[in-house]
DNA sequence: GATGAAAGGGACCAGCC
DNA sequence: GGCTGGTCCCTTTCATC
């Protein structure tokens, strides 16, 4: 893991679809020794996968909205599951501290908001924020050298 | 948009990288075909981008935190430009509600998170959960047929 | 939308520095 | 590690059904 790595994974994080000649004239080397990095980013789990970025609005899921969920004593596991098994629900991380549950809710509208946040509040109380805008989407840290 | 855009998009989320002969064998139709498809979801807006997926443990952040940040009055904005200076923050939504920010912070430590914090502490009050564990992650909603 | 063909480009493997 | 060159496969585009 070097500086030319790291310019390789932001490269492939801007667009992964690029070919290797196309990568290595970038970064700055030939081809099969980026195409060995870039093996070795992989096997090294630095390079989870290969993925797309989805538009959520194309989808039909205009509104998104971030929802702290903290469960009733008792139901944390059955409101971990419920959380699971609604597909609107895109990403969802259990923390520390009073909430136990921060989710990402993708929904068509408010009443479609309203209407999912039914399925949980008899398990759980949640406490809704409506996503404005994005001030940084999708970016991460750079590695340390040294 | 239909039942195989679904297919392609839930296929190309999982592995970006498979050619399109083999993405057109798993969905069911001819490469050209599929290629066509693809390049409409793209114009469409609905594949956002092909990119990615890191490992921050791997890249040396072992930690994530999800921040709420209301600034002081009057504050908003600096807070919002020094959120989006500081690397570590990998996403930030501006939202509805008490809290201005839910962002989500990258760090090496507890104390990499208290040092970075110390740079909002006089301009907003934070509110601090450390993730434990992600019961969903990187999901994104079926489209809706009719 | 499928098929088949042709041209161009990319990936992959050697062999070598 | 990295470079160069050759081979094979894939992608892309076209015409036709």
């Amino acid at each position: 893991m070097d500086a030319t790595d790291q310019k390789i994974l932001n490269t492939l994080m801007a667009d992964s679809r690029i070919s290797q000649k196309e990568l290595a004239a970038r970064v700055g080397l030939s081809a099969p020794a980026v195409a060995e990095r870039v093996r070795r980013l992989e096997e090294g789990g630095i390079i989870r996968g290969f993925t797309i970025d989805i538009n959520p609005e194309a989808l039909g899921y205009p509104l998104q909205a971030i929802v702290r969920v903290r469960p009733l004593p008792g139901k944390l596991h059955i409101v971990e599951q419920i959380i699971q098994e609604i597909p609107e629900f895109g990403e969802c991380d259990k923390v520390t501290g009073e909430d136990c549950f921060v989710a990402r809710l993708y929904v068509r509208s408010v009443s479609d908001l309203d209407n999912l946040l039914e399925r949980i509040v008899d398990k759980a109380e949640t406490n809704t924020s409506i996503v404005k805008a994005k001030p940084v989407e999708r970016r991460m840290p750079p590695f340390q050298l040294s």
